[in-house]
DNA sequence: CGCATGTATCACCATTCGGTGACATTGCAA
DNA sequence: TTGCAATGTCACCGAATGGTGATACATGCG
């Protein structure tokens, strides 16, 4: 009984493999837990090997984290982006950004997460995260922007950095399944936040087609 | 050199002190170091005495943050309060609000605090924190109000909620030192961000006193 | 074959955490 | 004075954390 019939140690999925396993282990924990929980020991036992490979292949938390942070921009322009005509002026495109923002708010937990643990616990693991965040926003504005421009004697990027922020709260607040400043972000309320995003978009950009 | 000269045990400043000094060392700890670092044995060690004392006061973690929970609406009003001529138009009004949410968050770190654990870590805990801080809100509103309503055909709660969220969330980006959505929040960026509410409030509400 | 290199795991370390029981001291009250 | 409840501290527990050798196994190369 002693023997050991199927080796437990050795190579057996190879480095390369053994690697993506525990990224994917790690986004996962990341995504299911929160920060809080995000530590080596609990990646290790989502990827289900030992923790000494993380610190091997990753140098540690910190790789890891950098390793999430590589394909994070790329991740949110592509949650963005779907199928459908171009919009004819910035307001729209506007809009359909935060429209959107909501809902890869919504469903991507992973991306929520790392919203998230910027907030509430900056620090220097935090700082990449945070950038590849905005250039994924970015990207898709580039994208989708064609020669659309925000009308003169408006702050676009500050009137933006503030719509952004609000949808990215709320969608926050609606997945801890928490009311937010007297709105509940049932089905309803959801409606409600979207109508609330064209008003405001509407209202300071104008409903013209500039 | 063994005789207790100086007693060290047995009451020295009572009850009623001790619990006011755990409270206090609750509150400062949370402000300093976030929800991540805040527990029994963080709070003892600020408050220079034993853990056994917040079981004993406060029935544990829970009761302790229920105390904070119960001042801090009152808290949250307080810091709104500031003052100055009533507004003239609901837009005013709101304008006002935001405004003074913003400093209030920059400048309150146990509000941010905790506006920060209830978005990255909502728990059982939270809920009374995220009440009180909402009907803080609430009350400010209620006693500046006067008989100024919401333009019609416009959802004010969900328009409003959106824009607390924006004002929030670059109150803790600005805390972090991290800029946001491209805004830099140094003192030129927070100018910046006041223009912008104005014109979001303005645009949806209008500028007529209505 | 023999041996080095890369792969994976185990065992252990010091530290911190939340939580509890036992004990020393004080002051009030009978 | 005696007794007792309240106050405050200490010592300990099990569990979990980040981090580091040492070891077992597999493979490829000479």
């Amino acid at each position: 009984m002693t023997q050991p019939k199927s080796s437990t140690k050795g190579p057996r999925i190879g480095r390369a493999g053994m690697s993506q396993q525990i990224l994917d282990a790690a986004r996962e924990t990341l995504a299911q837990d929160g920060f809080a929980a995000f530590g080596v020991n609990a990646v290790a036992r989502a990827a289900g090997c030992d923790k000494q490979l993380i610190y091997r292949y990753f140098g540690g938390l910190d790789g890891l984290v950098a390793a999430i942070g590589e394909t994070l921009a790329d991740r949110v322009t592509d949650g963005l982006t779907q199928p459908d005509p171009p919009p004819a002026s910035y307001a729209a495109l506007i809009e359909a950004l935060l429209r959107r923002l909501f809902d890869l708010l919504v469903q991507d937990a992973l991306v929520r997460r790392i919203a998230a643990w910027e907030l509430a616990d900056p620090s220097p693991l935090t700082l990449p995260l945070a950038a590849a965040r905005s250039a994924g926003l970015q990207q898709w504005v580039a994208d989708m922007r064609g020669n659309l421009a925000a009308p003169a004697g408006i702050d676009a990027p500050a009137v933006n950095a503030l719509l952004i922020g609000g949808v990215q709260q709320l969608a926050l607040a609606a997945a801890a399944g928490q009311p937010f400043a007297g709105l509940v972000l049932d089905p309803a309320g959801t409606a409600r936040t979207q109508a609330a995003i064209a008003a405001l978009v509407h209202g300071v950009y104008g409903s013209a087609k500039n």
